[in-house]
DNA sequence: CGTGTCCTTGAAGCGCATCAATGTTGGTGG
DNA sequence: CCACCAACATTGATGCGCTTCAAGGACACG
């Protein structure tokens, strides 16, 4: 049996702005299943068409473009809560791909639905284009990262931004958090080499700020890695939950 | 005396979608006015929170970021059509700013209409959520592009996407088209330094692709700018006109 | 004419990519 | 139990693409 809509425990992170009762049905309609996947399977790909939409609801995830001569260019990570499918449900095609990177589990509504979600419930419809505006906003910052910054200042930037969001799904504890992901990962997300990165790592652990190893973050000091970044380092807000 | 929706010369470009009737009367009672602004006029600031919403219905303009050490990040060119402050109506602040680059004439809505799309047309809301999955997917490719391409991919890759949007909304002819920015905006836009920026421009012209110089883009070769830079040069689908 | 803005070009240097080799860990089969 | 292999992390050496610095040219404007 997949879990019910009113169990999940998603709701009560901090992360997410609350339920009310008729949100609750209206999503408990919505749901179609739930879906478990292994590590490195792919979920959705670039240009496909899939009748499905998802929500992360375990595990973790990347979002990534590949480009002809073999380039990769990860978008985003994908953390639990995160609504994945939106672009094909409406612009017909997905314009990246996601594939598992721990295994996961998602919840799974169907596209056919999603019309419903424009001419029935107009305060969730609202909370998409929130969604969507927010993904807007987080790759703005992405682009300034990987456009101005080096890579000292964007290793600060994305282990800031990972940190926050770690925090705002509880799974941070003693200044430490998992985060499955390999060097090669960050590499493509910020457009650095990996040995690079690796010499970047090592750069944060030597000076006290910072360091990931065996899947595993500790942030020692997030203020000077906000200010090496010219970051905020306040905590996220509230997010509408699909 | 406003432009009447009716007379809107931007409604038949092989760009947008048709408008029917009912859009028509909608998008008229939105409308609040009008507005002209001088080139290097502000339009939105970043964080500021706007009471009002834009559609930029001739001239060009700057979506853009800036660090506090003063870099700055072009996020992307404003063309005609653009819905302007979307970021602002739904999360509250704007997180980037945007400026005139030319004279500009904006069709102004007042940001207190904007439930409405939601609540009272489903249609409309609908292209609000497609608008802002476009603009994710375009960043999703500036990121692509910045991260990945080398200066020369890079720039092939914006003249590419310069010249698809030029032609669907008819500002092309003999493969030429007005662009009126300076190369440090260009060079701000694709992460590069203003000299290896015009480096650049000049190898392109050197190799017959591509000439860019007093305002005027000129396209010798889409398919070969295309293929350098591993994109596609497919026209543009037709978008909603808000 | 002087001044400001933008474009252009050459020279020098650095941040990062690339190449190459080695270390570490976990899994697999003999 | 050990030999072997695959996947990932680490580290040094070399070189290129880009940035930065610097100077000059072209043009518009008061």
């Amino acid at each position: 049996m997949t879990t019910d809509c009113n169990r999940c425990p998603l709701r009560k992170l901090p992360a997410f702005v609350e339920f009310n009762r008729n949100d609750l049905s209206f999503m408990q309609k919505f749901k179609s299943g739930e879906l478990t996947i292994d590590p490195k399977t792919p979920l959705l790909m670039e240009g496909s068409n899939s009748p499905q939409l998802f929500t992360s609801l375990r595990g973790m995830g990347l979002r990534y473009k590949t480009l002809e001569d073999g380039q990769r260019q990860v978008i985003n990570f994908v953390f639990p809560g995160d609504f994945i499918g939106m672009q094909a449900a409406v612009m017909g095609e997905m314009c990246h791909s996601v594939e598992a990177t721990t295994s996961m589990t998602l919840c799974v509504f169907n596209r056919s639905e999603f019309w419903n979600f424009f001419k029935e419930n107009p305060e969730r419809a609202f909370d998409l284009t929130w969604l969507s505006a927010v993904e807007e906003h987080f790759l703005g910052e992405a682009l300034t990262s990987i456009g101005q910054r080096t890579a000292m200042q964007a290793m600060s930037w994305a282990f800031v931004r990972i940190f926050l969001r770690g925090q705002s799904l509880g799974m941070v504890e003693n200044a430490v958090m998992p985060l499955p992901y390999k060097q090669q990962d960050i590499a493509d997300a910020l457009g650095l080499s990996l040995v690079h990165t690796n010499k970047t790592l090592a750069k944060l652990r030597d000076l006290q700020l910072a360091s990931w190893s065996d899947g595993v973050l500790q942030i020692n000091d997030l203020e000077a890695l906000a200010e090496i970044a010219h970051t905020s380092s306040d905590p996220l807000p509230e997010r509408p939950l699909i």
